[in-house]
DNA sequence: GTCGGCTTTGAG
DNA sequence: CATCGCTCAAAGCCGAC
């Protein structure tokens, strides 16, 4: 053993040291070596590759030496030549002697040559993985088991397989699932990149307000001189899928990507935009514009890390003494300080972008500084990749704004940087020329707020509303809407596993939903259908293809966000869309006017704190335990408490001013006052509404006229009226015979046209309405009335045609009981 | 002109 | 193997009064 040198002996095996520079890799001996080859006559080029060759001989000299003396003769190693990667257990000194004494070769390197026949490794980076990617790698214990039985095992038997994208499909082949599924949903939100955006966006927005309740921040006012910091990551995903699996960003092109063909590039990093590579492109795509042969690196998405790097990211801004720290992102925010000299905007830029990268492991972000979000914003675009700009007023010259694009203006996307570039003659191209526009043409063009806000843009003014998020930033971020949408994946046979569908679609909202402690008003349902001339299959695996998209909403008498009423609505909703089953693509639900639940707590039993506090000691022991033991909680009465006179009034409010009015009581008493002449002109409207409409349908000329219906294509008017009819009619004798006959007849003509997904609908809104009405006006004759008229009169109209149905199941198990 | 429902657009 | 095309908000447009 005597014969090796420190750097090559088993001895000093280094195990896994993180990889340095050639130079710096050698040992004493080695740099010796290397600079006496160097310097020996050849005068040609020595390289590394020659100076690896010299010493491989050597070593392959002293190996032979080290095997007649030692080895046993046996020689199952025969034929092979390893190259141990990384640490390993037995370590790099056993293998090597393992495989040299039984008619193996052990090379030190790797070389072009190919004379490496099997690398040994433990655990390989991505990085290595791909590099490596032509070699038979395997696991250390193919050389020990090998000896051990005396003959070379299959080396395919001990394949190192990387324990995310390899032996993770292996040890859950089950985990394809299907949309039938009940874990798809689950499965595909898990690893949708949309998906995690908007999620993470949201928790920001959630975030900021809570902050916002424990301790008002200090907004600016209108008038105020204010510093915007427009903060945002240079290509995130690429920057920390790259940096999470070893490689440089700056050297090769990476983009991150599920797939291999027609997989969404969710991020590329600006060496592959060079090639003209884009986000949103797909990878076959990228792949094609690529030069000849140049790899194209892909990285996989490593959400976790994605997180972390931008919970990094927000504390360094929280701990920067802005004003304001808006969440626009999971990679970008904006910052808001007061006035500042250039020269201390340079010095928080700089370390605000020093500071990031340290924690980020090298992630860059670039920063775009001026008086106004807009500018800020294109100053922004200026800066990217890894910079940062200040921008004055006073230096918006024409260099400034011919640089830009149309699209760069925030809130201008494809179509209409398209709809501006074509309304003039020549067509306007960059900033500097669309700055000529005059207000009015701006407008006509595409339309009147836009308009105005691009007008203001272009002169790094904010309008209104782009304003809101500075100076009204709780209401900006308060939560008006919650959806899901699903567009992948979509491939159903039969209208009863949409139901299932549905029904987890809107669990998942409805668990959203209460946590918010809210409840919706109103529904809508989006389907997205195949368009008749898109292939069954489009060349996206499970993709959605072309598609016409149809969308229906349906008003909630009552705000609820009980799963059966809202479930129901959908359903039927879905019905009257009348898709059929498989070609139905894409589906999402929305509830779009979000109210404050009424606490239940309030309602529920309580101990006022003040009264728990003032108890003795011993006592407080023993009422815990009870308290725990029922779920009760101690809790201060709130102070602002409204009384139940007035608390009762609000609830019979339209629920669109409730929330309003709710507020403004809480306010001054003058703001009560005359808010409360408004909700009165409004109810005495509604009321008026109401009345009419059902003047309407109780008089001589009723719109359900058989000879009106036929022309009547509106059939959402016809609901409402239904509804109204109900409602008007429940609390005292029930609709009237003369109109019910009208109505009979009408749902028989839906009946014989076969419309019956309209007399479903027409059912399940009025069974849903007696339902919600149930609890005041059960005892009513009217209400009683108008179940009889559900269970004998329309029910059958349903059960005689439901042969009509594919989901005949469905029908029995809602209405036959 | 206003209202409400549906569509379109853009954002990250 | 593929592949994970979400989800929010605002504005425009159109038909009904």
């Amino acid at each position: 053993m005597s014969g090796y040198n420190q750097e090559d002996s088993p001895l000093g095996n280094r195990g896994n040291v993180p990889e340095k520079s050639f130079l710096e890799s050698l040992s004493d001996d080695g740099l010796l070596d290397y600079i006496t080859g160097l310097s020996q006559e050849r005068s040609e080029q020595y390289s590394r590759e020659d100076y690896f060759h010299d010493k491989q001989r050597r070593q392959d000299r002293q190996d032979q030496e080290f095997r007649e003396r030692y080895g046993d003769g046996c020689d199952i190693f025969s034929g092979v030549s390893i190259y141990v990667n990384g640490f390993t257990k037995p370590g790099r000194m056993q293998l090597h002697e393992m495989v040299i004494a039984n008619g193996g070769k052990f090379a030190h390197f790797l070389s072009s040559k190919g004379q490496v026949s099997h690398i040994i490794a433990s655990n390989l980076p991505l990085k290595k993985r791909v590099e490596l990617a032509n070699y038979k790698i395997c696991r250390p214990e193919w050389i020990v088991d090998s000896l051990q039985r005396g003959k070379l095992l299959p080396w395919q038997d001990y394949a190192l397989l990387s324990d995310q994208d390899e032996i993770q499909p292996k040890l859950q082949p089950t985990t394809i699932v299907s949309c039938k599924h009940p874990e798809f949903l689950k499965q595909f939100f898990s690893k949708s990149r949309l998906h995690h955006l908007s999620n993470w966006k949201s928790d920001l927005r959630a975030e900021f307000c809570e902050k916002f309740l424990e301790k008002p921040l200090h907004i600016p006012s209108k008038n105020d001189d204010i510093t915007v910091f427009h903060i945002d990551f240079d290509c995130f995903f690429a920057s920390v899928s790259a940096m999470a699996n070893g490689f440089d960003i700056h050297a090769d092109p990476i983009v991150v990507c599920h797939g291999t063909k027609n997989s969404d590039i969710a991020s590329c990093n600006y060496e592959a935009r060079r090639y003209g590579i884009r986000n949103g492109m797909w990878v076959g795509t990228a792949e094609r514009m690529m030069p000849g042969g140049k790899r194209l690196v892909r990285l996989g998405y490593d959400f976790d890390q994605f997180e972390l790097m931008s919970k990094r990211f927000y504390q360094i801004l929280h701990d920067s003494q802005f004003q304001l720290v808006l969440p626009i992102s999971i990679d970008e925010a904006v910052c808001i300080a007061g006035n500042l000299s250039h020269m201390e905007c340079d010095s928080i830029c700089q370390r605000i972008r020093e500071h990031v990268s340290s924690v980020t492991n090298g992630c860059t972000v670039s920063i775009g500084c001026a008086n106004s979000l807009v500018l800020a914003r294109l100053a922004l675009k200026w800066s990217k990749p890894n910079g940062y700009r200040i921008v004055n007023c006073d230096e918006l010259d024409a260099t400034f704004w011919s640089n830009l694009k149309i699209d760069d203006l925030p809130g201008v996307g494809r179509s209409l940087a398209y709809k501006i570039s074509e309304y003039s003659n020549p067509p306007i191209g960059n900033l500097c020329e669309l700055r000529q526009m005059t207000l009015d043409s701006l407008q006509r063009c595409v339309g009147e707020k836009m308009g105005n806000k691009i007008y203001l843009a272009v002169r790094g003014k904010d309008d209104e509303e782009s304003g809101k998020i500075i100076y009204d930033p709780k209401q900006f971020f308060q939560r008006k809407s919650l959806s899901i949408d699903i567009n992948w994946g979509i491939r159903f046979d039969t209208i009863y596993e949409i139901d299932q569908f549905i029904d987890r679609c809107t669990q998942y909202l409805i668990d959203k939903l209460k946590e918010l402690n809210k409840k919706t008003s109103q529904l809508t349902l989006k389907i997205m259908k195949r368009s008749k001339d898109e292939s069954i299959e489009p060349p996206k695996y499970l993709g959605m293809g072309k598609c016409d998209p149809f969308a229906r909403s349906t008003r909630l008498g009552v705000p609820t966000d009980e799963f059966g009423i809202i479930t129901t609505e959908i359903k039927s909703t879905f019905r009257s869309l009348c898709c059929p089953p498989k070609e139905l693509r894409g589906i999402a639900i929305q509830f779009n006017k979000l109210e404050n639940s009424v606490s239940n707590q309030s309602k529920l039993p309580f101990v006022d704190a003040k009264i728990y506090q003032n108890l003795p000691n011993d006592v407080k022991g023993e009422i815990d335990q009870e308290l725990n033991r029922r779920k009760i909680k101690v809790k201060a009465t709130a102070a602002k408490r409204i009384n139940s006179y007035q608390e009762q009034f609000i609830q019979e409010l339209p629920t669109q001013i409730r929330n309003e009015v709710e507020n403004e009581i809480i306010i001054t008493n003058k703001a009560k006052r005359t808010k409360f002449d408004e909700i009165k002109e409004q109810i005495a409207k509604r009321q008026n509404e109401k009345m009419n409409a059902k003047a309407h349908f109780l008089g001589e000329t009723t719109v359900l006229l058989p000879i009106k219906f036929q022309n009547q294509t509106n059939f959402k008017r016809i609901i409402q009226l239904i509804l109204n009819w109900v409602d008007g009619t429940i609390r005292s004798r029930g609709p009237h015979e003369k109109d019910l006959k009208l109505f009979e007849k009408y749902l028989q003509r839906l009946s014989d046209a076969n419309r019956l997904p309209l007399v479903l609908r027409i059912c399940k809104l009025i069974s849903t309405k007696l339902e919600l009405r149930s609890e005041l006006f059960s005892h009513c004759n009217g209400f009683q009335e108008w179940e009889r008229v559900l269970l004998q009169i329309i029910l059958p109209k349903l059960n005689k045609n439901k042969h009509t149905f594919q989901t005949v199941r469905k029908l029995d198990i809602d209405f036959d009981t």
